[in-house]
DNA sequence: TTAAGTGTACCACCACAAATAGTACACTTA
DNA sequence: TAAGTGTACTATTTGTGGTGGTACACTTAA
């Protein structure tokens, strides 16, 4: 299901939280599913349980996850807080955008740097 | 004119720029005023030149100052600051923006949102 | 109650990047 | 030409990020 890549320059909690992100919006994994334990990750990729761990927040964070202390990881819903904090990207956007727009730039302008954006 | 306070976890040179461009901003310093030269604010300091060059840089880059071989650096007037401010504004934007790609957003989703703002 | 499973916290190590220093170069002006 | 200016290059120091080792805390099932 996961499987790192060391030619890859990116840390390999990155790409764990990537692979799962990938996994979870594809529907692959399903809400309220239990993710692997962080030590069973661990020993199947042959690394360390905190690197697994080091993801594991990372994904809770942006709300893909939540974590139950002796019990394990799971799955949030669609509805859960990724829409949510969706949202609250998109009002805080928004925002600024109204307050660039008064000093004088134009939509066309805010959108083109969108365009461009690189990741 | 320019303190340094070594409790201060930043490093040096971005203690320097947030100063001057406090210092440009209210005016203290006018446009076309000369700035101190590298070498004079250094020693002034106790500090390498190439930390204040390095500061300077940072401001020219920003819009705040523009810097001529020889002559010296000197400060902008108030048309760059508007340019200046707009860039931070698109910066701050295109932060949020990265962020919310990060939880399975679309570019296209983001411009839409943009594109139906009311003012 | 206990054992095995779970997430979490803390510290150490290492590699790499950032910050700073040292020095030399290039340009301008009086 | 000399003294002042910014700039470029390299070396060294410092800080940060990523990972590993280990111990702790909690949950569950036997």
């Amino acid at each position: 299901m996961i499987i790192i890549d060391y030619k890859d320059t990116r840390p390999i909690y990155e790409q764990v939280v990537e692979r799962f992100k990938t996994l979870i919006l594809k529907g692959v994994i399903q809400p309220d599913e239990q993710m692997p334990s962080v030590r069973s990750l661990a020993m199947e990729l042959s690394i360390n349980p905190n690197t697994i761990q080091k993801a594991y927040a990372e994904l809770e964070r942006q709300g893909f996850i939540y974590s139950v202390k002796g019990r394990g990881s799971f799955v949030l819903g669609d509805s859960s807080l990724v829409e949510q904090r969706k949202k609250e990207y998109v009002d805080q956007i928004l925002k600024l955008v109204r307050e660039v727009l008064e000093i004088g730039m134009t939509k066309m302008e805010i959108v083109l740097e969108i365009e461009n954006l690189q990741m």
